[in-house]
DNA sequence: TATGCTTGCAATCGATTACTTACTTTTGGG
DNA sequence: CCCAAAAGTAAGTAATCGATTGCAAGCATA
C-alpha cells in the first residue's frame, strides 16, 4: 500500500495549485499532476473520481487558507478601519504568495464547465463579503465610517476592487508588486469609506 | 468563389462572440464556428491562420465597440464628473448587451496560453485607462474631484472596480442586472474621488 | 478561351487527454 | 502469519480537436 489517502490527496491539490500557478489551468493535465507528485496516472484517480473534483478541492483548500489569513481582522479587536487596512495588506499578501488562485479564478473551467466550482467559489465570496459588510457596519457604529455608504454593496465594491486589481496583475503577467498596490488600493477605499478627518 | 473574404472574417468573428458568450471560450471550437457561419471546418483557416487569431481578431473587434460607445463620454464638453458618471452606466450597459467580453476575459486561454490574445487586452485596458485618468485630471483643475488623489491609480481603480463588478456577474451566472449595479457602483466612486459638497 | 487566384469542402492526420480495465504490490489488523 | 482492502501501475480506449492535404468550383483578367 501506499501513502494513506489523505496526504496523497493533499499531495495531489498542492500539485494542482503549483501547475496552475506556474503553468495555467489547461496545463494541469492529471499526466502533469501525477508526474509532479511522483505517481502514475491512473492512479490519480484512485483520490478523486474526476478531474474536476480535483480542481473543486483545490479551490476549496485556497479558501480555507484565504480565511485562516484573514480571520484575525475578520474578528480582531482594534478599531474597524485599521482592521480594514489590515485586512487588505493580508489578502494581498496571500494572493501574491498563491498565484494558482487567479489562475483558477480567470479559467472558463470556472466560468463555465463546472457548475461545482462556480458554486465552491460563491461561497468563499459570500463569506468574505459577509465578514468585510460586518466590518463596515462596526466602522459606521463607531464612526468612523460613513452612515451614508450602504455597508454590502460597499463591501461587494471592496472585493470587487480587489479582483480587478488581482485580474490586472494576472493580465500583466504579474509583472508589477501586487502588494505595492496596497496603499493606493486603501487611499481609495478610505476615501470612498471613511469620515473626513482633520483637514 | 464565395462570399468575399472581409465579410466572411466579421461573420466568422461574430459567431465567436455569439458561442463564447452562451457556451464559453473552451466550447468555441473551430467546428462550432463553423456550424454557426454555415460554412466547413477547414474553410474557418482559409481566414484566419490559426483559431487564435480569431480570438485575437475577437477581441479587438470587441474593443473597438466598446471605445466607439464610450468616446462621447471621453471627449465630451460637460463637466467631468458628470460625464465620469455617464460613462460608468455607458460601459455596464454595453457589457450587460456583449456577453462575450467577460466570457474571454475570464479565460485561461487568455490569460496563459495566447500571449497575443493578452497583449490586445493589455492595449484597450491601457487605452481605457489613460481616457479615464485624463477625465480625473480635469475634474481636479474644475475643483469637482479632489487633489489628493492620484488620478492614474485612480483610473486603474475604477477600472478594477467595474472589472471585479463583471467578474461577480459572470461568476454568478449573469444572474442579476448588471446596470442596475451602477447606482451603488457610481455612489462609492463618487464618494471616492469628488470633493465635498453641501453637507 | 486560357490562366490564375480565391473560396470552398471531404477526408484525414496527429496529437492530446480524461478515464477504464486488469493486474500486482504493499500494509495493517486479527 | 494471513488475508482483505487499499494503493499502485502498465496498457489501452474512446473521443475530441486543431490543422493539413488534395481537389473542385467560381470569378477576374488578359
Amino acid at each position: 500500500m501506499g501513502k494513506p489517502s489523505e496526504q496523497r490527496r493533499q499531495e495531489i491539490i498542492d500539485a494542482t495549485l503549483d501547475l496552475a500557478a506556474s503553468l495555467g489551468v489547461k496545463q494541469v493535465t492529471t499526466q502533469a499532476i501525477a508526474d509532479h507528485v511522483g505517481i502514475a496516472q491512473p492512479t490519480v484517480f484512485r483520490h478523486f473520481k474526476t478531474r474536476d473534483a480535483i480542481f473543486v478541492a483545490a479551490i476549496s483548500s485556497i479558501g480555507e487558507g484565504l480565511f485562516r489569513n484573514l480571520a484575525a481582522f475578520f474578528s480582531g479587536t482594534g478599531p474597524a478601519d485599521e482592521r480594514l487596512r489590515q485586512l487588505v495588506w493580508a489578502q494581498l499578501r496571500f494572493i501574491s504568495q498563491n498565484r494558482g488562485l487567479p489562475r483558477l479564478l480567470f479559467s472558463d473551467r470556472l466560468h463555465l464547465e463546472s457548475p461545482l466550482m462556480k458554486r465552491a467559489v460563491q461561497k468563499i465570496m459570500n463569506g468574505y463579503v459577509q465578514q468585510v459588510s460586518r466590518m463596515i457596519r462596526e466602522g459606521q457604529a463607531a464612526g468612523l465610517m460613513r452612515e451614508s455608504m450602504d455597508a454590502d454593496e460597499s463591501a461587494w465594491l471592496v472585493a470587487a476592487l480587489i479582483q480587478g486589481l488581482v485580474m490586472r496583475w494576472s493580465i500583466f503577467d504579474f509583472d508589477f508588486d501586487l502588494v505595492a498596490q496596497a496603499e493606493p488600493l486603501w487611499e481609495f477605499i478610505a476615501a470612498a469609506l471613511l469620515v473626513e478627518r482633520d483637514g
